[in-house]
DNA sequence: ATGTTAATTCGATAATTCCGGAAATATCGT
DNA sequence: ACGATATTTCCGGAATTATCGAATTAACAT
């Protein structure tokens, strides 16, 4: 994870409604939600939630699966990891860790 | 932090010039830059990179110091740190932790 | 084929953000 | 008071993003 991919997630997690899917996403359990569930909990208009979703997608936060006429999302659990440990490493300690002193060794 | 909040920072953050001075101001040690520090660091105008600045400062992100002439920039530990920790939380898990379970205990 | 549901794409408008030069403000030294 | 430096504010245009109804595609059932 590099600054400016970094950065085009945390773009992307920037907007109250997009955070709120992928928080939803997550706590889903790993069959995720549909485009539709998600609807019903948002109470957004279908295009713009389709819209909010599609950019998800593309920076990699999300996945879709076709499954008959449902879309079934899933969030990327690594994909956010490493966006958050590259949060950690970079952004959160005063002196940058030794790079032979990240996690045992 | 509640996902509004989480929302602004990361919006706030969601921009390499922004992502980068918070990565300096990190990393420059506990006296932070000055703006014109900054500048040489970034290359980019002075009006431009007061505006991106003022955005961190606004969200909280970063805090300002006047030191005669030069405007001492701190970044707030304290903010990136709880906000690292609400997606930890909120985003990362696909169950919630039970609340008696976080840190110790 | 027709209808129904799920979701996207299209298209148009409104709103926001981004950018950077020029002018203004603040602070200090002489 | 004047000049120099540091930084912001003002302003306007360009580019991007947001919103959402309407039309469209996809999948399935009858």
């Amino acid at each position: 994870m590099d600054l400016h991919q970094a950065a085009r997630c945390l773009e992307k997690l920037g907007s109250p409604t997009r955070l709120e899917v992928f928080r939803l996403l997550v706590r889903a359990g790993p069959d995720g939600l549909a485009v539709g569930e998600l609807q019903e909990h948002l109470g957004v208009p279908a295009s713009t939630l389709s819209h909010h979703v599609a950019q998800l997608v593309n920076v990699g936060l999300v996945r879709q699966e076709r499954e008959g006429r449902v879309l079934r999302c899933t969030p990327d659990f690594g994909l956010m990891t490493e966006l958050v440990d590259y949060l950690t490493e970079e952004c959160c300690r005063g002196v940058p860790a030794p790079k032979s002193a990240r996690r045992a060794s």
